[in-house]
RNA sequence: GGUCUCGUGGCCGAGUGGCUAGGCACCGGUCUGCAAAACCGUAUACUCCGGUUCGAAUCCGGACGAGACCUCCA
């Protein structure tokens, strides 16, 4: 590794590029907020994770030891600001007249499933919250016992204001106790709550909830909140050094995370704080009533009606690759179009890296080039900068290909070495080889070699009526000096 | 209503106080029986109005527009 610059994060908690100071060196613990599992992850949930796998991946191939941590909601209570129940999982399982732990299970699959198709790492540990009730309610006792908060009928609840004197709520989202008191439009007068901002750290039980656990304050289910606190201080400590999630997690839930650990153990659980940015298709936030709602699948199979056609994952990761994670990125058929075919140009290059001729020196300054992929991603892990990167060395191998550039035997060792690094290891893709279907393979070769019969002989007729007819099909022929080959759209 | 972010060429999307991001599309060229494909190359931009500056699309202010959060949300 040859970077010439260090390793900048942008920290939310600070607003600013921070350079990366382990606590330990050489190892990094990071902790994201994984997904409720009531449904199945939508494409914006991808586009999240995605973003924290591509961190994740820089990091091991910059050589930490990485424990990654992300965890998996499976109970359902969350409270709103009016200190009412949500439980989504419980209404999702309800609904579908099964239990909640099925519904779990059952998206907990299609997850997994998710995570393979997408090219995810798998994380160190997926912890579960309901694997850590136990550890919940020691850090809320905790939290009582420090006086940051308080018991009301069976429930316990968060003081804001308590914690106010000597923390400082809204460290995160900038958000002030004041404002948050003439912005937020209704309370509910039966609140149970002292304060308005107070948050819910245990919910009693109501008689038709799906999962109950025993406290110490009786029968009921944590708050949303205390789940990610409890699973990132169990194991990776009082104190790690990232803490990530989606942009729209920043407030309330990051904020919260932070009031619980402060009221606990005293300090910030993160060292930097980093939020990935939301999908948007099509112009607009991603969402059910504006039709633009697909899953992960269905763009992957072809069966959501927002694209007319099937896209490969390798083709979408690459498509988010070319934005950075705190933008907003924009999916539309012309944006998703254009990344295939600047895929395909990738992998085209990449294939070709293999047979390249070499001289005794380089046209082109390598290290320069490599160093350019290393500081791209040093930037605060600017994948479009390392795309565009990776993109003059396409330029250059292909030049190289056609005998108009040359490149030194060390140099390619080198440029193969950090090309292939970056495109498969860092950001996660995959080049598949052409079509592995035999017989349709072997049908090709026979067709395509009548075909160059007929070219010989100079019979234009039916060189044109096979290439007309197989493009009707849906398999394009392309000649080049080497020959035909062929490929199904 | 409050807080905040953003507004870049046909599209997606980086970045920077003066030095061409990149991809796709377009156009030109190479190649080709023709075409496609592939490859190379050129062009097009920084919402508007003020201000700071030798110089701003980049900093500051305002206007307009878009979005996020404030309620579950990746």
């Amino acid at each position: 590794m040859n970077p010439t610059q260090a390793l900048a994060i942008y920290n939310s908690l600070t607003g600013e590029k921070e350079n990366f100071e382990p606590i330990i060196p050489g190892k990094v613990g990071m902790y994201v907020c994984g997904p409720t599992l009531y449904s199945e992850p939508h494409m914006g949930n991808m586009r999240t994770f995605i973003n924290f796998d591509l961190i994740y991946r820089y990091f091991l191939h910059l050589g930490y030891q990485v424990k990654y941590v992300r965890n998996i909601t499976d109970a359902g209570h969350i409270t709103n600001s009016a200190g009412e129940a949500v439980d989504s999982i419980g209404k999702a399982a309800r609904l579908e007249q099964v239990q909640s732990l099925e519904i779990v299970y059952k998206y907990n699959v299609k997850f997994q499933e998710l995570q393979r198709i997408y090219n995810l790492l798998p994380p160190s540990i997926e912890p579960t919250a309901t694997g850590h009730i136990q550890e919940q309610i020691e850090i809320i006792e905790k939290i009582i016992e420090n006086g940051f908060a308080y018991i009301v009928n069976g429930s316990v609840y968060f003081d804001v204001r308590t914690y106010g004197k000597e923390f400082e709520y809204g460290i995160l989202s900038g958000r002030k106790v004041d404002e948050l008191a003439e912005e937020t439009r209704e309370l509910n007068a039966q609140d149970e709550k002292r304060f308005f901002a107070d948050f819910a750290l245990w919910k009693k039980a109501h008689p038709e909830d799906m999962q109950i656990w025993r406290s110490p304050w009786g029968d009921g289910n944590p708050g949303w909140h205390i789940e990610c606190t409890a699973m990132s201080t169990k194991y990776l400590g009082d104190r790690f050094d990232i803490h990530g999630g989606g942009l729209d997690l920043k407030f309330p839930h990051h904020e919260d995370e932070i009031a619980q650990s402060c009221g606990s153990v005293g300090c910030n659980p993160a060292n930097y704080w980093l939020h990935a940015n939301m999908l948007n298709v099509n112009g607009q936030k991603m969402s059910k009533s504006l039709g633009n709602y697909f899953l992960p699948k269905e763009i992957v199979d072809g069966t959501t009606t927002v694209f007319d056609k099937p896209y490969l994952p390798q083709v979408i990761r690459f498509c988010m690759m070319q934005a950075h994670y705190r933008s907003t990125l924009d999916f539309t058929q012309d944006s998703l179009n254009a990344a295939e075919k600047g895929f395909m140009r990738l992998s085209e290059a990449y294939e070709k890296l293999g047979s390249l001729e070499t001289k005794e020196t380089s046209s082109v300054d390598v290290q320069a080039l490599v160093d350019s992929f290393y500081n791209a991603m040093n930037d605060d892990f600017n994948a479009p900068m390392l795309v565009a990167g990776l993109f003059e060395a396409v330029k250059y191998i292909n030049t190289v290909f056609e005998g108009k550039a040359t490149i030194s035997a060390s140099d390619l060792k080198l440029l193969t070495k950090e090309f292939t690094g970056f495109v498969f290891d860092v950001l996660g893709l995959t080049i598949e080889k052409a079509s592995s279907d035999q017989a349709l393979t072997a049908a090709m070769d026979l067709v395509l070699d009548m075909r160059r019969s007929a070219r010989e002989n100079k019979d234009w007729g039916t060189s044109d009526k096979i290439r007309d007819r197989l493009a009707e099909a849906g398999i394009v022929v392309k000649d080049s000096k080497e020959g035909a080959t062929w490929v199904v759209k």
